[in-house]
DNA sequence: ACAGGGACGTTAAGT
DNA sequence: ACGTCCCTGT
């Protein structure tokens, strides 16, 4: 047991050893967070509190419920298949499953994701003829799903205008069509949950039985409703062990409330806060920049970063004339860090907006760079895989309208938007699906028209009306499911998988396709998707397939295993690190960014965005900004941004400005020590004087010889112990050389 | 059925 | 600048 808690620091040990009762641990970024997490899971257990049956672990992303998992099963040597570790998505899915009737759903409901959400929402506007200019449907979907954040259903929004009595109308008739289909979104998961343990005193008793003890991740972004969900089923006798951070609460534009940190003191009488702020990541002028810049913000729980590692090297701030340059000079440090030694991929080129990535990738394209753009499409999430899914839940279950819709004329087989339209208002009159209307037509049919034996109706020959010609297409689509229905009953998940996509003509589809051997390539990788699915879990039936994939939208972009530079957004390097990280576009305007500046809270939450750029580098960051950049096809010119002021002078160390990139034609460099200010730009730059070279062997003026660069000369030095670096003027150029990976040799 | 043109929007993103 | 979405014309 003790081998458990010996790594642990004091304040760690507090938290994993906490008695069974609330607390909330403030956790600095890169302080042990998710160890402590895991080990208290262990502890508990271990020590014989709780056994993995009484454990419920949630957070926001399935990454960080697998590496929980992962970490306690590393740790304890006990089968973790009792305890509740998930989503707040997916343990919630969990709980509806096991109770769908209770909760008023059928066992084979499907999960919408947005874009399934928006397709529904869209169809149900043009179904009232709703004006869409005035009520675009991702608008709808925001007032739809921040009405159930809030815990409300339609009849329940307070309406005292126009405006928002056509958007609960909406939202109502959504919920009806929703429910007819058998589908739920994303926030319907958390809502539906919230009110079967509402309701249903006997399940939430049983619950809250079970569950001593309640762990939560990331606590600073729950939304009122996850909140809400964590107090019921917690009761007055579970132990919730909330673990977060204020100062890295950056999605309060999709809900996250802060303010829950506060709450939960309250409510769960939290007598004292646990604050992590000893850091294991990044050295001390990197912590110091962190800590001062959020200083700034107001209504903090309080906490100052602390590392026993040196300062380390100071924060390099690159000035650019133009986005261009800004990319040039990225481009030219990476690769003599990459020369260095340092991996790629422990590289992180960061911007606050996608857009930004274009520049960069551009320059390192030409440079031959290796990079790998996150946020991209991901897997479940491409058309054909789409398309894929949507027969596979027309075979669990036929009537999701959503489905149907999507791929009853993919591939083409003659039904155009006539038959569809028919179709949709049959199933208005009716108050049914498609699927059932799309039945009775055919019966109808095949009821008054004695087929001729070819498959066509001797009746419909020549006959030339408008609509009918296409009902052979709709009677044929109707087959085709059925007969998918019927066949996949007797075959395992791949076998099902591998049936659709070739008697649903898709696989014929990309095959013929010029450009679709990629597609057919991801369809393939549908059926080995299946296949491991099958391995894995312990359910393998299709319903349990089709959730994990809207559950799990699969990994952001194929990672090609190679050693590349990390390309992605401040936000989703949350929770990462890199030895080298560089911060572009630090403009105002552009990071903080101009729309936060009308936003309640806009500029604080951009400060705190800041916060975890700053805290994502371990050794070294670099900060840059452009002068102009090209953006939305103008040019715009940028002041520096506020936050780069926030940081002290003392801890940063500007290069030379660079220059354009036409005329340029000499090495990066250090500015000479001395009074500079950038003409217009109101900060005062100040060269660093962190300087210590007493117990290096190397000096100013030695001879040297460099793996790549060959002979040179070391022109000056800075840092110490791991961190220390020297200039050496090669033939090729000056370069700083990391003497912990460049293999420098005396000559 | 499908290509092509025009309007539009363009902060961040998990499930 | 660029991608997407929807409509229109062939």
């Amino acid at each position: 047991m003790s081998s458990l808690l010996s790594a642990l620091n004091p304040e760690q040990l507090e938290a994993v050893t906490l008695p069974h009762q609330s607390a909330l641990v403030l956790a600095g970024a890169g302080s042990g967070k998710t160890r402590v997490l895991t080990t208290r899971i262990a502890h508990l257990i271990q020590s014989g509190q709780v056994s993995p049956h009484g454990i419920l672990a949630v957070t926001f992303t399935n990454k960080a419920a697998k590496e929980m998992l992962t970490r306690v099963s590393s740790m304890l040597p006990i089968n973790t298949r009792g305890m509740w570790v998930g989503t707040f998505h997916g343990l919630c899915n969990r709980m509806l499953r096991a109770h769908h009737q209770d909760a008023g759903l059928q066992q084979a409901f499907q999960i919408l994701d947005s874009a399934d959400q928006v397709a529904v929402i869209k169809r149900i506007l043009k179904n009232l003829s709703a004006d869409d200019a005035k009520f675009p449907p991702r608008q709808v979907q925001w007032f739809i799903n921040s009405a159930k954040e809030e815990g409300l259903r339609a009849y329940q929004v307070e309406a005292y205008d126009d405006f928002t009595r056509n958007m609960a109308e909406f939202y109502l008739f959504y919920e009806q069509q929703c429910n007819k289909e058998g589908v739920v979104d994303f926030a319907e998961l958390l809502l539906r949950s919230y009110e079967l343990l509402t309701r249903n005193e006997h399940l939430r008793e049983h619950y809250r039985g079970r569950f001593n003890h309640i762990l939560v991740d990331e606590f600073q972004d729950t939304n009122r409703l996850q909140y809400r969900w964590l107090k019921l089923l917690a009761g007055d006798h579970a132990a919730v062990f909330a673990v977060g951070d204020d100062d890295q609460s950056i999605y309060a534009f999709r809900g996250a409330n802060t303010g829950n940190m506060k709450d939960f003191e309250r409510d769960f009488d939290i007598s004292k806060i646990i604050k992590l702020e000893q850091n294991y990541r990044s050295h001390g002028n990197i912590l110091d920049a962190a800590n001062t810049l959020i200083r700034n913000n107001s209504g903090r729980l309080g906490k100052n970063l602390w590392t026993s590692e040196g300062h380390g090297e100071p924060i390099r701030v690159v000035n650019a004339p133009t986005d261009f340059d800004e990319a040039a000079f990225i481009v030219d440090e990476v690769k003599s860090l990459h020369a260095e030694g340092v991996a790629l991929s422990q590289i992180a080129l960061l911007y606050r907006s996608n857009a930004q990535s274009r520049v960069l990738e551009h320059a390192l394209f030409n440079a031959s760079l290796a990079y790998r753009v996150y946020g991209g499409m991901r897997f479940f999430e491409r058309q054909e895989i789409k398309h894929a899914l949507a027969y596979l839940r027309l075979i669990a279950n036929p009537h999701d309208d959503n489905a149907l819709l999507r791929i009853i004329n993919f591939p083409v087989r003659g039904i155009g938007m006539r038959s569809v339209e028919l179709l949709q208002d049959d199933a208005k009159r009716h108050g049914g699906s498609l699927w059932t209307s799309m039945l009775q037509k055919c019966s109808t049919r095949t009821t008054f028209i004695p087929d001729s034996g070819d498959g066509i109706p001797a009746r419909f020959e020549g006959s030339g009306a408008a609509g009918k010609p296409t009902r052979k297409g709709v009677e044929g689509f109707a087959e085709l499911i059925e007969s998918m229905r019927r066949i996949c009953k007797t075959l395992p998940l791949p076998g099902i998988v591998e049936h659709m996509l070739e008697h649903s003509g898709l696989a014929a589809h990309y095959h013929a396709e010029r450009e679709g051997a990629e597609r057919l390539e991801n369809l393939n990788e549908l059926i080995t998707a299946a296949t491991s699915f099958v391995h894995e879990i312990e359910d393998d039936s299709l319903v349990a397939f089709l959730t994990h994939a809207s559950l799990e939208a699969g990994e952001h972009q194929a990672g090609s295993g190679q050693d590349a530079l990390q390309l992605m957004t401040v936000h989703s390097a949350k929770g990462l690190e890199f030895h080298s990280v560089f911060l572009s576009g630090l403009e105002d305007g552009l990071f903080p960014h101009d729309n936060s500046r009308n936003e309640a809270g806009g500029m604080e939450e951009e400060r705190r965005l800041m916060y975890v750029a700053l805290t994502r580098a371990r050794r070294r960051l670099y900060l840059s900004f452009a002068q102009s950049r090209m953006l939305h096809g103008q040019t715009r010119y940028n002041i520096p941004s506020r936050f780069l002021r926030e940081i002290p002078d003392n801890l940063l160390k500007w290069l030379q400005p660079v220059q354009k990139a036409a005329t340029r034609n000499q090495e990066w460099g250090v500015r000479k020590q001395g009074p500079s200010r950038e003409p217009g730009y109101g900060m005062q730059p100040r060269a660093s004087n962190i300087q210590d070279s007493a117990a290096s062997p190397w000096r100013v003026g030695q001879n040297v010889v460099h793996a790549k660069f060959g002979a040179g000369v070391i022109v000056n030095c800075e840092g110490h112990g791991a961190d220390a670096r020297v200039e050496v003027k090669f033939r090729a150029g000056v370069k700083w050389l990391s003497l912990e990976y460049a293999k420098l040799t005396s000559a």
